[in-house]
DNA sequence: TGCCAGGCAGGGA
DNA sequence: TCCCTGCATGGC
């Protein structure tokens, strides 16, 4: 089974799936990537402007849509965020492909906890063996699903030790417990103003300004705020000097994943 | 072999 | 409030 997904605009899974937004898509040497989101395996192979989905079922359709953020013209939105400063304009060319991706809220939680003081390729594999070892199986040749809050809840710290995350696996144990229990309800901090949806997600243990914003723009997809790390503001402060961060306005995200590709072309500037 | 990673917690000043 | 240090592990 598979479905297709037309008049797909502005769309480089390479740069999109690779750029360090999400942690469980593996490229192939056709140019396809093969990923499960939402405990749904697919294998997407760009074609023109479709998206090839082997594998994903037509059920899910508006689920794939969605994750790739194809509501949105892109675009228009370079277009606007080009006319905002020249030096984004530049930016803008580097990674013309990407878009945010819409991930489950809890994966993107845990994965950007284990992201910190780290690096993605490592990041990838201590992902992947935490979906390994507890995610539920999906199919034969399919990786696991992400596993659920409540799995991990049940779990102690020294239970992870086999996914080698060290010192942030107390931080993935006390984030699975708050929201198995519902003390964090990343529903309900979908709709909270930006501030105190950032301050909610950092009463868990291990989750920061960096990760939270991470969290919101990546898991909630929340275009509204802006990260505000140590990084990011040295990106701002030598590209957008003089223009303020709330004049990016609902696009905030996409030009952070402008900057970062621009940051990556221009190391002197940090 | 040693440095460092897309941070954060905890402790001291 | 600010600054400093330790943290587990592995990629490069």
């Amino acid at each position: 089974m598979s479905i297709v997904l037309e008049n797909v605009k502005d769309l480089d899974l390479s740069q999109t799936l690779s750029c360090g937004q999400c942690f469980r898509w593996k490229e192939h040497p056709d140019g396809s990537f093969s990923g499960v989101v939402r405990g749904r395996y697919a294998r997407v192979s760009p074609d023109g402007d479709r998206l090839i989905l082997d594998g994903a079922d037509e059920a899910d359709r508006a689920m794939w849509f969605d994750y790739f953020d194809l509501g949105l013209d892109y675009a228009k939105v370079r277009q606007e965020l080009s006319a905002i400063h020249p030096t984004l304009a530049e930016a803008a060319c580097y990674a013309p492909g990407i878009r945010i991706l819409d991930q489950e809220p809890f994966e993107a939680l845990i994965s950007f906890i284990i992201s910190q003081n780290n690096n993605i390729k490592r990041i990838t594999g201590i992902v992947d063996r935490l979906c390994e070892r507890f995610g539920e199986p999906i199919g034969a040749d399919a990786p696991h699903a992400f596993p659920t809050a409540q799995r991990l809840a049940a779990l102690s710290p020294d239970d992870l030790a086999p996914i080698r995350a060290g010192f942030r696996q107390r931080y993935i144990i006390d984030a699975a417990r708050k929201v198995a229990d519902g003390t964090i309800d990343l529903e309900q901090i979908r709709a909270l103003p930006y501030d105190e949806a950032r301050s909610k997600l950092m009463q868990i243990t291990g989750v920061g300004v960096k990760v939270a914003d991470c969290v919101l723009l990546y898991g909630l997809h929340r275009l509204d705020g802006f990260p505000l790390d140590v990084w990011m503001k040295r990106a701002m402060a030598a590209l957008f000097e003089g223009i303020e961060p709330s004049d990016f306005g609902q696009y905030a995200g996409i030009a952070q994943q402008y900057i970062f590709h621009y940051a990556r072309m221009h190391p002197e500037l940090f």
